[in-house]
DNA sequence: GAAAAACAACTACCATACTAGTTAGTTCAG
DNA sequence: CTGAACTAACTAGTATGGTAGTTGTTTTTC
C-alpha cells in the first residue's frame, strides 16, 4: 500500500508546497480506496512515510477533516471516514441542486459556441473509453465535462463547492468499478444534457441533469451489501 | 480594533482548542467587518494579539483560506479578502440552488409538526426585532431559521455547505446595516416559506424561497457605491 | 538628485521539541 | 486466575527555532 502512496507522491511532485502535495496525495488515496475507510492514520506515520515533518501532515489532515474525508480524534488518532449512506445521499442532494441550477442557467443564458464544442469533444473522448472500458480515464473526462459546464456557464463557486461535495460520491464511484451503470448510458446522458442546453430548453436540461445525477443511487444498495466494512453502520 | 478582537476572544473561551477558538474569532471578525477587506494580517501579529503560538494561528488561517475569507501569499502576508461582486453573485447562486432544493424537499416530504412550530416560533421572535430594530439579533434568528429548515428536512450537508458559502453573503449583510430590505419584508418572506411548505405546495415553496434568496442582490449596487474600498475592483 | 546596490525587517513554510490525553501492556495483590 | 494499579507507548495540540522569499529602507555611487 505504501508503494501506491509513494507513486502518487512522485506524481504530485510539481505541487507548490509540501502541504499541497500531501493534501492531494492523501485526498486521492482516500477517494481511490488506497487508504481504506476506517483505517487509522497518524501524523508521525505519514510524516515518516514521506520523509517530511509532522506540521505539513497535520495541516493536510485539517483540510481533509474539513472535506469530511478523515476524522481527527485528539490524542487518539486520525481515521479515514467510512462511507455513510446518509452522507452519500446528502452529497448527491447538494450536488444535484447545484448542477441542476447550473444546467438551467446555461440553458437560459446560452453557452459560448466554444464551450459547447468543448463539451461535445469531451463526449467523443468519453466514447473512446467505453470499449474497451477504461474507467480511470472515463472518470477524469466525466469530471472535466462537469467542470467545463460549470465554468463555461460562469459558475466558478458552484464548481468549487461541487468539487468538495463530490468527494463522498467519488469514493462510491471507485468502489463500484466496474460501473454498475454502463459507460454508454452515462455518455448518452451527457449528450442529452448538452443537446438540451444548446437548444435553450430549460426544462429538458433540468430533467436531463436530474436523471444523470441520480444514477449513482442505483448502485448504492448493492455496494453496501458487497462492502459492509467500508460503510458506516448508521444508515 | 484590538479591543473588539479581544472581546470576541473572551466570548469564545469555551471552544475546545486554541485553533477552534481562533478560527471562530477571526471568522466572525471578518464577517462583521471588524477586520476590514484588504487588511493585512500576519501569523506573528495575531499570535501576539492573543498571546498564543503561531501554529494555531497558522492552522486557523488555512481554514479561513479554504472558506474564501483570507488570501495567504507565501513570504508576503495574509490578507482579508475583499468582497467581490462576482463572489457575492456566485455565493447567492449556490445558496439559492441549495435552499430552493431544501424548500421543495420539505414541501414534498413534509416536516414534523415540531419543526413547523419551531419555525413559526423563530418568526415570532424575529418580529420582536423589527421595532425597535435589532439587526444583530435578527441576523442570528434568520440564521437559526434557515438552519432549522435544512436540518428539519434532514439535509445536514446542505446546511453545512450553505453555512460555508453564506460567509460572503453575510459580509455584505453586515455592510448593509441598516438593512436595505426592511425587516418586516424579510419576516413576511420567511412566513410565506413556512406556509407554503406546511401546505405541501412545492411550486409555491420554490418561488417563495427564490424571491427571499434574491433579496440581497437589491442592495449590492448601492453598497459598492458606498464602500468602494471594501469591494474587489473586478466585477 | 537619481539610480543601483546592499541591508534589514518582515513574511509564510517547515522542522523539531515539549506537553497532556488516551490506550495497551505489564506487574502486583488478593 | 482475575482485577486493579502502574507504566510505557502511542496520539494530537501547542510552542519555538530555522530557512527562503519578499519588500521597504538605507547607503553608496555616479
Amino acid at each position: 500500500m505504501n508503494n501506491e502512496l509513494l507513486a502518487l507522491w512522485d506524481d504530485c511532485a510539481s505541487e507548490s508546497s509540501v502541504r499541497q502535495r500531501l493534501y492531494r496525495v492523501l485526498r486521492q488515496s482516500i477517494i481511490r480506496m488506497v487508504l481504506s475507510p476506517g483505517q487509522a492514520l497518524s501524523e508521525k506515520e505519514i510524516a515518516d512515510t514521506f520523509d517530511v515533518s509532522r506540521q505539513p501532515v497535520r495541516e493536510s489532515f485539517i483540510r481533509l477533516s474539513e472535506a469530511g474525508l478523515v476524522e481527527v480524534r485528539p490524542q487518539r488518532g486520525t481515521y479515514v471516514v467510512k462511507v455513510s449512506q446518509a452522507a452519500v445521499h446528502e452529497a448527491r442532494f447538494v450536488r444535484e441542486a447545484i448542477e441542476v441550477a447550473v444546467a438551467k442557467s446555461a440553458a437560459e443564458q446560452g453557452l459560448d459556441e466554444a464551450v459547447i464544442a468543448e463539451l461535445y469533444d469531451l463526449i467523443e473522448r468519453q466514447k473512446r473509453c467505453a470499449s474497451p472500458s477504461d474507467y480511470d480515464r472515463f472518470f477524469l473526462l466525466d469530471e472535466a465535462f462537469h467542470r467545463t459546464l460549470s465554468l463555461g456557464a460562469g459558475h466558478h463557486s458552484a464548481w468549487r463547492v461541487t468539487e468538495e461535495v463530490k468527494a463522498q460520491l467519488d469514493r462510491v464511484r471507485y468502489l463500484s468499478v466496474p460501473e454498475t451503470t454502463p459507460l454508454p448510458k452515462l455518455i448518452d446522458q451527457h449528450t442529452r444534457i448538452v443537446e438540451t442546453i444548446a437548444e435553450g430548453n430549460v426544462e429538458a436540461a433540468e430533467v436531463a441533469m436530474r436523471v444523470h445525477q441520480r444514477e449513482i443511487l442505483h448502485s448504492l444498495p448493492e455496494l453496501v451489501a458487497r462492502f459492509p466494512d467500508m460503510f458506516d453502520a448508521k444508515s
